[in-house]
DNA sequence: GACAATATTGAGCGTTTGCTCAAATGCTGT
DNA sequence: ACAGCATTTGAGCAAACGCTCAATATTGTC
């Protein structure tokens, strides 16, 4: 078994509350989950740069999952669009909209939006083009498709985040694929 | 002239303060700028409910300037389109992203939101039933389209705010036009 | 002019935040 | 066994937050 560093326990603490409390977590709640003084974790981190480099972790972690490399094109976009909105992922539409409020003042956590705002935005357009190239649909472009599509994900998000107004997920879900649709043309 | 209570001065200067740092502005700044010490502020209001209040006040006036009642449709939406990411807009993105992810715990800003949110769909709904009738354009559904392009122009929004990215507002302008045009065919 | 009612003040309380720093502890090599 | 070094601790600092409350100023009424 491999011992966990301290540093390493610290690191995972911080992802554990942030996928609980958002970035509304605090370094006092991290040392106690990690179990260590406060001090260490002053030792080790800058909390604007931990909390960034947890972020970062829990989003890299999302692309991964969202845009596996091996599946075919078809079957990928229909888990995107089912799990666009499932109920399960409402704490990284709430990291997501904190995150870039945050970036606005704190640049460590700009530089990890950014990061993770590249590779989402390459993962659905290579998944997007695979499709093309598999005859799956057809996109006069595929790289402005997947920032509409991106874009439109974060705002339908952003609505469901509140509990606000009319809109439920299974509308929102329907709104990605008709975008999607419209997108193809049919 | 009308000589303005302190009470409305403090929503005021609320509202001013807001303009410029957002949600994080606090009621010392607010009874420093509206010259009051800071008992008076909490002799009238409680801060979350002057927080919400202002917040309203802004995006009620938003709503009505976005949307006027007598303007013509294809006009209204050329003027929606080109102000949609003009620069001066971008603390209102702040302002509702932020307002967004409060909502998740305040109960006066998810009010707020909702009514907000439920004016601006409104609005735009409206203009896109105005186009039909007045022949500018043919949609399936007036007000699922509003919904999508409101959704896109707040994920749209989103990422400029962050200055992440390669994204241009010139480029999100565009994007929203493109998805107006899908929406309508052509 | 006297008196009650209302408006207004600002020092300060209680809490939370990230972070410091002197001291305590554990580990390693000789 | 012991010196030397890195690791780890937690009480506490300084700042910021919303808000309270006793005291003061202003206004209205007869």
């Amino acid at each position: 078994m491999t011992t966990t560093s301290r540093r390493d326990r610290i690191l995972a603490a911080t992802i554990d509350l942030m996928l609980e409390q958002g970035l509304a977590t605090t370094t006092r709640a991290v040392t106690e989950r990690a179990g260590v003084g406060t001090g260490l974790l002053n030792h080790y981190y800058r909390w604007p740069d931990l909390r960034a480099a947890a972020w970062a972790a829990i989003f890299a972690a999302v692309t991964a999952e969202q845009f596996p490399a091996d599946a075919e094109a078809d079957i990928a976009l229909e888990r995107y669009f089912a799990k666009a909105f499932a109920p399960d992922a409402a704490i990284y539409w709430k990291l997501w909209t904190e995150a870039v409020d945050l970036a606005t003042s704190d640049p460590a956590m700009r530089a990890a939006v950014a990061q993770a705002q590249a590779d989402l935005d390459a993962g659905l357009t290579a998944l997007l083009r695979q499709g093309m190239t598999s005859g799956y649909w057809r996109l006069p472009d595929a790289e402005a498709t997947a920032q509409r599509l991106g874009a439109l994900h974060d705002g339908l998000a952003g609505l469901l985040l509140a509990g606000i107004g009319h809109l439920g997920a299974g509308q929102a879900e329907q709104h990605l694929r008709q975008a999607f649709r419209l997108e193809c043309g049919t």
